[in-house]
DNA sequence: TTGCCACGTGAAGTCGGCTTCAGGTCAAGC
DNA sequence: GCTTGACCTGAAGCCGACTTCACGTGGCAA
């Protein structure tokens, strides 16, 4: 595979230099060497950072998402803590699910108030029971 | 329905009750009067911020939630708007169950880094595309 | 060889979403 | 009637995730 300078990088992934160079310093990526002071980096960041995408979309921290992927490489992943996250994630995507359905019979229907519409309250309160308590 | 102060709300829904004066701030709920200084809430406010929590975990802003909420009772909602949330909601839904799949695979996965296996990488890269920017 | 400018660094600033604090008020139990 | 403790308020503080700044460095085209 190819190698790349930090602009490149930033074409591909969208992401400003200043985050990447953040994302480096929190451990979630680390460039493969140098060109004189130059971050030289390989293409497969570019793996490294649709997955760390990937996990900020699913509403996991810095913190998290480097325990996942590893210092550099994913050595030494706990198994069991993945699993874990899978579920977590498992649950919130069926909230996300009702909630979606929740918005669409909203948009759809006449009821002058959603949290007045029966439909879309029982849509609601089957989604709404107990917090994921990922909120601190 | 019954009328609740604000440590029965923050009981019934694990908020502190800082957090639910910040929202009222925020326009996101509202009292429908005062005790003296106390507020008093409608009961139904318990199933609005059970809404609240689910357009949070969804990833919407507190100020994406008001609008869809609305100020006090969801008055004049853009049901367009709401269509298009349901819908980049599902594309979000789809990417989460693929990182999902892959988060399991990895808990499983016998190989010695998750980035170098391929049917991680398989997983992964489905769900990679196109980057939903919503950060920013 | 030189000069430009993209890249580098550490530190400070910003923003959203709370959380904490200092100091005041008042409903309720004694 | 008086104390007490839950509530109130505005302002300040904190945390995560960046973003911006001020200034230094060196690869490379001319």
């Amino acid at each position: 595979m190819g190698e790349l300078d930090i602009a490149q990088v930033a074409r591909h992934t969208g992401l400003p230099a200043a985050t990447l160079r953040y994302y480096e310093r929190r451990g979630l990526i680390a460039a493969i060497g140098r060109h004189g002071l130059r971050r030289v980096f390989d293409a497969s960041v570019l793996e490294r950072l649709a997955l760390i995408a990937l996990g900020r979309t699913a509403g996991f921290s810095l913190e998290e998402i480097a325990a996942m992927v590893g210092p550099h490489g994913a050595p030494r992943i706990d198994r069991r803590m993945l699993a874990d996250k899978a579920d977590a994630l498992d649950r919130t995507i069926h909230r996300l699910e009702k909630l979606r359905d929740g918005l669409r019979h909203a948009a759809a229907c006449r009821a002058p108030s959603h949290l007045e519409c029966p439909t879309f309250r029982r849509i609601m309160r089957a989604s709404a029971r107990k917090r994921t308590a990922k909120r601190r």
